[in-house]
DNA sequence: GAAAACAAAAGTGTATACACTTTTCCCGAT
DNA sequence: ATCGGGAAAAGTGTATACACTTTTGTTTTC
């Protein structure tokens, strides 16, 4: 790989993170990160400084970095706060829904299904996070969308629930449900199916720890 | 000024700015805060790096960093992110209030007056802000505390209202109002006044272009 | 044979070097 | 006098160098 800026060595790592290809743990050493990307420890160095602000990395003093594994704790602290921050959400996009919006979201979730009957993990993934992300869109607030899709992220890392397709199915119902509650104006309804939506996402929380994967070059060349 | 690490520039930057003693759209030259603080670009450069992911300071490539200038739009929606967010939060705190948490927050609150009496400018700024911190950690959930801590950076960036002192004192009676309506575990009544005392704080904004200080040595040294 | 001690290797933290870009400023042309 | 051009200065972006810390592996000692 070759002629990488800084943001993009971010993006590489953070899929590789949230699509599990990474593991909590795992240590990211400086030099090999740096002959992957084919720069300088320097560009290297400033990525994993920006992932440790998003938490997806950890940075002990003079040990390195590694993957962030949080803490039961803090996991049902970052769902606290996206159930706070999208049950007002929520409501606030019905007081201000068009029909356009509408569609969009619809679409959103139609690609969602394509993508879960594909059995497109990593893709469906992605779409069922980038839910979130789409309403914050749509109400044309871009500090809400960036703010939720790092959350979302965090929540990425330390839920493993999209892996399985179960689950995806499941996600993929309640985001039409609460679509259609959208539709209807049923400004209570949609918050409520919001909340529980987040609330199963939550409980699908798995705190396995599986061995981590110290391949870093290969974990990263997987896409 | 000497030996400091990275997040001690952070944190002096941080000061300096929200105080407004450096304004939006300063030049932050890296050999300059270099001298300053008596380190070499590179920490500089990861301070600055750390900065503009607060949204603090915006870098323009290859021609630096300067302190951030946010548009009427951008400070709307950060305020209507905390509305949602704090909204929600007071409600919960509210569920599972206890007399010792209505201490502490009464105790703030006199620190508050205190403040405000000694026309302690710098002092009251902070502490204003940090009632709002202060509530997600006696609700014991760091991840919100953190997040907040950020945005109210980003309002202080953004609003000037702290800097008068009836704007001060009006605020410092809001909070008293919320704490009181908590103790009554009226949480109706509180997530109300703290939605109304968030639309006061951005009712109070100002837009005034002042002229930059381009003297950065001048203005961090004086703190 | 296990544990402690030391040496070598690997890795992080900060400074410096250097290429390249932007800004500044001087000078000449109109 | 003003505008345009171009060289010099200042500044950013990336790589490299080096000191210091942690890790690892080996040897020594009990």
């Amino acid at each position: 790989m070759e002629s990488s800026s800084t943001s993009l060595i971010v993006q590489a790592l953070t899929k590789a993170i949230v699509e599990h290809r990474l593991h909590p743990g795992s240590k990211l050493a400086e030099q090999k990160l740096a002959d992957h990307f084919g720069v300088s420890r320097t560009l290297v160095r400033q990525a994993l400084l920006q992932l440790s602000q998003h938490q997806l990395v950890t940075l002990e003093p003079a040990r390195g970095a590694f993957v962030s594994a949080p803490s039961v704790a803090e996991a049902r602290q970052v769902f606290a706060v996206r159930r706070m921050l999208e049950s007002e959400m929520t409501r606030a996009f019905v007081r201000q829904v068009t029909p356009a919006k509408i569609e969009a979201l619809r679409e959103h979730v139609a690609q969602e299904k394509h993508a879960i009957l594909q059995e497109d993990a990593p893709g469906r993934t992605e779409l069922l996070g980038d839910f979130h992300v789409r309403l914050a869109e749509l109400m044309g607030n871009e500090v809400l969308a960036q703010l939720l899709s790092q959350l979302i992220s965090r929540c990425a890392l330390i839920t493993l629930m999209y892996q399985t397709q179960g689950a995806a199915e499941h996600s993929n119902d309640e985001h039409g449900e609460i679509v259609r509650a959208m539709a209807a104006r049923n400004e209570d309804l949609a918050v409520r199916l919001m909340n529980e939506h987040l609330l199963h996402v939550e409980e699908n929380l798995t705190f396995d720890r599986q061995p981590p994967s110290h391949d870093i070059s290969k974990a990263l060349s997987e896409n």
